[in-house]
DNA sequence: AATCCACAGGAAGTGCTGGGCG
DNA sequence: CGCCCAGCACTTCCTGTGGATT
């Protein structure tokens, strides 16, 4: 059938009222489970309102867990005050990572009218500066997923020095990340001044997740399509994995597009689950096709071998699963190697490649006891040997 | 008992890259 | 700008281990 416009944007199907309700840039009416992060972030920028410099604060917290939402939600508490003297600029610094974009972004923030490009740094510098101080505003800079801003250190040092030249008004930042580690990698002075605060936001349980949910869901979906059943799954499963709400929507989302492919009129538990194994899939698609390409020939060979037939010393583990000698699987990948023109790697570092792979959970070994001769390691693949093949040939052309 | 098998994993060495420093 | 060194990815070589085989 022709596709229709009215089809793409999900009108009149049986399943959704409105799917961009699942999706994680919608901001829900209120927020929930998440006061007391709230008013944290707001107890450190209240000063703003008062005229004075509020703290630099740092947020932390896995994916999902409610940071980025819980920081534009007090920017626009901030903006619904109405108090002039208070201006918050969100950016995501996946796009805006370096201290010049960040400027630029909060000049044309500012004012639209200036010309994007052709500044330098120090011009559109000075233009931020002048304008916090003839108006005597306050600044309030969130930046999210944080660490990935290549001259942080720069930045915070620019930032925390503007203070000092401001004669009124200030800026302050609010850092997002989900990485604790980052930290480590600022140089004391910023790191002291970028921490002066810290809120850590704890990933949430089922039953939070499950009230999340519930939330959303009679907007999302149409009337009675979704069982309390279903929806309970979604977020035993998420907060089994890390507690992530964003997943837990996705797995919603997913679950009732594979009731509305296979027409029918209510999702069913069914779906949820099986929304959970292609979610799965989907995440380790991704991971194989990053991998590099020594990696990817190995799972790829292993794939192969526990597709063959005439396997001969077949073995298997308590679950009836095929397993295979990772010496076998070697000779193959060296073979199939020489037969595309590249060298393998050696048979040590072969090794080191099993491990990495057993720990990206991509496949497990295990170590044969009695009944085969040796101390020989048997592997077996994860996903399914046809997927794993067809993902890593479409990745190598 | 000696030998062989099928590995594990440590140690030392090599070739390349990128970053800091004079 | 060239230089040096650290770190990485990988190889070669080697010793160790537990069970089967002879």
């Amino acid at each position: 059938m022709e596709p229709t416009f009215d089809e793409l944007l999900n009108k009149g199907d049986a399943i959704f009222k409105d799917k961009s309700v699942l999706s994680p840039h919608y901001v829900p009416e209120t927020l929930l489970h998440r006061e007391a992060e709230l008013r944290k972030i707001m107890s450190c920028l209240a000063p703003a309102l008062q005229g004075k410099k509020p703290s630099n604060t740092l947020i932390y917290g896995k994916t999902g867990s409610g940071k980025s939402i819980c920081a534009k939600r007090v920017l626009q508490k901030l903006y619904d005050q109405k108090e002039a003297s208070v201006s918050g600029v969100y950016l995501n610094c996946r796009v805006y990572d370096s201290r010049y974009k960040i400027v630029q972004k909060v000049v044309s923030d500012f004012d639209a009218d200036v010309a994007k490009t052709g500044h330098s740094f120090s011009v559109l510098y000075e233009k931020v500066i002048d304008k916090l101080e003839t108006e005597s505003k306050h600044l309030v800079l969130v930046l999210d997923e944080i660490d990935v801003v290549k001259d942080l250190d720069t930045l915070v040092y620019t930032l925390t020095r503007a203070n000092d030249d401001l004669k009124a008004g200030s800026i302050s930042m609010v850092g997002i990340s989900n990485k604790v580690t980052f930290k480590q990698k600022l140089d004391a002075r910023s790191r002291s001044s970028l921490c002066e605060e810290e809120i850590v936001f704890p990933p949430y349980n089922a039953l939070q997740l499950e009230a999340i949910l519930s939330q959303r869901v009679p907007l999302a979906f149409r009337d009675n399509v979704l069982e309390q059943s279903g929806l309970n799954i979604a977020a035993a499963i998420a907060a089994g994995e890390s507690g992530d709400a964003r997943y837990a929507l996705t797995l919603l989302l997913k679950a009732g597009e594979l009731a509305l492919s296979r027409g029918m009129k209510k999702v069913s538990d069914k779906e949820v689950e099986a929304a959970r194994v292609a979610a799965d899939e989907d995440k380790a698609r991704e991971l194989i096709s990053s991998l590099p390409e020594h990696l990817q020939l190995v799972l790829y060979s292993l794939a192969v071998v526990s597709q063959d037939v005439q396997y001969k010393r077949l073995v298997e583990d308590d679950d009836g699963q095929k397993l295979f000698f990772s010496g076998e699987v070697y000779d193959r990948y060296s073979a199939m190697c020489k037969k595309m023109g590249k060298e393998p790697r050696s048979a040590r570092w072969y090794r080191e490649y099993l491990h990495e792979l057993e720990t990206l959970g991509l496949l497990i070994s295990v170590h044969s006891g009695k009944g085969i001769r040796g101390q020989a390691t048997l592997i077996k693949p994860v996903y399914p040997a046809d997927k794993i093949r067809k993902v890593i040939e479409e990745n190598l052309k």
